[in-house]
DNA sequence: GGGTAACCGAGACGGTACGTCATGTCTTCGC
DNA sequence: GCGAAGACATGACGTACCGTCTCGGTTACCC
C-alpha cells in the first residue's frame, strides 16, 4: 500500500474491502470483525474508523459496486419469458458470488438492526429496485408490443411494476433466503410464466375500458 | 422464580424464554446477550449453559410454542381462495408479533451462520414445512372437489406442493424480509389466486394424459 | 496461577504486583501500561481492573509491603548520632532497591497529577510519616536521656517533630529526586548531627522557662 | 500566528510554549500532548515536531526564560541570614507559579525517564546549580566578611558548597515534593540559619589550622 | 524578478494502549 | 445437590495520541 498523504489513499480502500468481503465468506457475518478486516488489510484500525462507520457500512461499500453488476438486467433478444428466465437465473448465480453473500449477510443483519436495514434501503436497496423496474419495464414492453403492436409497457405505474416485481422475485428470494435447498430452474421457469400471464391480464383489463 | 431444587425448575424456563423474547424485542438481536438474559431473567449464567447452547438456542426454544400457534392453518368453511388468503394474512400478522420477530431475528443469522441455519432448519423451518404442505394440501384438496368433484389434490407429491407454497409464500416473505414496506393485502390476495390458478392447471395437466 | 473461582485469587495478586514492579524497573513509569502487566503476569486486563482503579493504584499496592520493611526504624544499641546516619543510610539505599523505584515513580507522578498525590499520601506517606516520628522520637528520647537523665524526647509535640524530619530527610530526597548523583554518606551524616543539634537546643529552650 | 516563510516564525515559539504552559497548568503532565499543543496553539503537528524533539523538551524550552528569573538570587543589603530566608522564599513562591509547575512536572518525570532525567540535567539544573553556588558563595563571603574582616567564603571548594547548598535547599524541595503541605516559613527560616552556622563552623576549622 | 527552498497548516496513515463489554469455563457456598 | 454469584482468560469494541509521511500554499532569499 502505497504510503499516501493528506488525501485518501484508494488502494487502502480496496485492500479494505477485498479483506472484509474475503472475511465474510470465510467466516460468516459474525467472524467480520473491524480489527480483523484492519489486521487483513494491513491497515490501522483507526483508519477503518475514518472512513466508514461501522462494519455493515463496509459490507455496504462492496455491494455498490458489486452486486450492481451482478444483479443488473442484461437483455438480450430472446423472448419475454427467455430474459426472465435468465433474470432469474442470474439472480440465482448471483447469491453464491461473494457478492450475493454480502446481499445476504445484510439483509440477514438489516432484520433485527434498524440502522442496518435503513443504510441497506437507502444505500443498495432502493436503488435496485429502481433498475428493477426499469428492467421489467423493458421485458414487458417488447412483450406486449409482440402481442398488440403497442409498447404498453409504459403505461404501467410503480406500484403495479412493484407488485409483478414482488410476484417474480419472491419465490427466489424465500428458496434462497429461507429454503433449505437453492432454488431450483423449475420454481423460476414457472415464476417468470406467471408473472407475464399476469402482467397480460392487467394489461388486457387496462385495455378493455378504453377498447 | 423457584429457589432451587434436584429437578429443573420450569418457571426459570419460562422466565428465561420470556426475557430473551422481551430483550429481541426491545434491543434486536445483538441487543440480546446471554449476560443481559441472565439478568433480567433473575438467573445466573451457568444456569442458561446447562440447558441452552447458545443464545441461538433460547430463541429457537421460544419459537417451538409461540410460532407454532401463530403459522398454523386454521381452515374454516370458506373458498379455497379464501382461505388461502386469510392464511397468507395471519402470516403477515404474525411477523409483527413478538414470536415473529424472533423468527426474522433467527433467519436473518441463518443467513450468514451455518450452525444456526441448520438448528433453524431442523428445529423449525422442517416442521413447519410439514404443516404448510398439509394445509396447503387440505386447500387444495377442497378446491379441486368442488371442481371436478374427486380428491386429486392429495396424489400432489412433495415436490410440487413445495413447488406452490414457493410461489405462495414467497412474495409475502420476500416482502417481509427484503422489502422497505410490510406486504400489502392486496399482493397477497393476488397470490392466493395464482397459486390456485396454477394448482388447478397442474392438476388438469396431470389428468388429461389419463383420461 | 490458579485457574479461578468466586473467591479472589491471591497468586495472581502477587504476580500482578511483581509484572509492575519488574515493568517499572526495565521500563519506566511509562513503561508500565495495564495491558503490559497483564501480559506479564498472565492475567486478563479485566482482572486489573476488577481489583485495582488504575496502574497508581497496583504501584502503591507494592510499596504498601516493601516500602514499610525498606523504610522501617531498626533501632539497636548505638548512639542516637549513629541511629539516625544508620536510618538515614537505609533509606538511601532503600531507593536503589525495586521498592525504591516504586517510591520514586510515584512521588514523580504525583507531581502533576492530583489523583495520584492524593492517593500516595493517604495510602502511603500518612503512615510513613507515622512511622518516621516514632522512629525519631525513639532515637531523641535515649539521645536527651543520656544528656540530661530525663526523657523530654516525648515532650515534642508532632509538629516540631515534623520540623525536625523535614531537615533529617530533606537534603537525603533532594539529592535523591532532584540531584545528579545520589546522596553521600558525608552529606547524610552531617545532616544527622545538625538535626540532633537542633533538637537538643529546642529541648533545652524548654527546659529553660520552666527550670 | 505569521502564516508562512522560510524563516521560523518566533510568534509560533511563543504560543507554543504558551500553550503547552498552559496545558500542564490545566490538565497535568498527562493532558500535555502533542496534539493538544498543537491544536490549542493553532499549530500543525508537524511544526512541533520540527523544532522540538518531545513535550518535555517543549516544557524545558519554557523553563529555559521563567526559571532562570523565578529562581535568581536578589541579593541586597540585608543580613546574610535574612538574605538566605529572603531566598528560600522566593524558590517556594516559584513553585506555585506556572513556571513552577513546570519545573515540578519535569522533575516528577525525570524520577522514571533517563531521558528526561538528562534533559532536564543538562538544559537547566546544571546551570541553576552554577547560580545557586555564585549566590550561596555571595552571600557566605559577606557574612564571614562581618565576622572576621577577610573574604574567607570564596576558598569553600564546589564539593563543601555543594552540600551547603543540599541542607539549605533539602527541606524546602522535600516539602514542596513529598509533603503534603507547603512549606512553612519557620522551617524556612531554621534552615537558613543551621546552614550559617554550618558554614560558619566549616570555615573556622579550616582557618584553625592554617591559623 | 523568477526559481528555489524552507516554513507552515492540514491531516492520512500504521501503531499502541486505553477502559468496557460479552463470551464460555470454572469454583465456591447457601438453601 | 442444585443454582446464585461471580472470578477468570479471551478477544473485540471504539477512542486518543503517537511519530512519520505527504500534500498544497506561502513567503524570503539568491541568482
Amino acid at each position: 500500500m502505497s504510503r499516501t498523504g493528506p488525501k485518501r489513499s484508494e488502494s487502502i480502500r480496496l485492500a479494505v474491502l477485498n479483506a472484509a468481503d474475503d472475511l465474510l465468506v470465510e467466516r460468516g457475518f459474525d467472524g467480520v470483525t473491524i480489527e480483523g478486516i484492519a489486521a487483513r488489510a494491513g491497515v490501522a484500525k483507526q483508519t477503518l474508523y475514518r472512513w466508514w462507520k461501522s462494519k455493515v457500512d463496509i459490507l455496504l461499500d462492496t455491494l455498490a459496486g458489486d452486486a450492481r453488476d451482478g444483479l443488473a438486467w442484461q437483455l438480450g433478444s430472446a423472448s419475454a419469458e427467455e430474459e426472465l428466465q435468465r433474470q432469474l437465473r442470474r439472480i440465482n448465480a448471483f447469491f453464491h458470488e461473494p457478492a450475493g453473500h454480502v446481499l445476504r449477510a445484510l439483509l440477514g443483519h438489516a432484520q433485527t438492526n434498524p440502522a442496518t436495514a435503513r443504510a441497506l434501503r437507502e444505500g443498495f436497496l432502493r436503488e435496485q429496485r429502481e433498475r428493477d423496474r426499469a428492467g421489467l419495464r423493458a421485458v414487458l414492453a417488447r412483450h406486449t408490443a409482440c402481442q398488440t403492436a403497442r409498447q404498453t409497457g409504459r403505461h404501467l405505474d410503480d406500484h403495479v411494476v412493484d407488485g409483478l416485481l414482488d410476484l417474480l422475485l419472491g419465490p427466489l428470494y424465500y428458496r434462497t433466503l429461507v429454503g433449505d435447498r437453492a432454488a431450483e430452474p423449475a420454481i423460476l421457469d414457472a415464476t417468470a410464466h406467471l408473472v407475464l400471464d399476469t402482467a397480460a391480464r392487467i394489461t388486457r383489463s387496462d385495455q378493455e375500458p378504453s377498447g
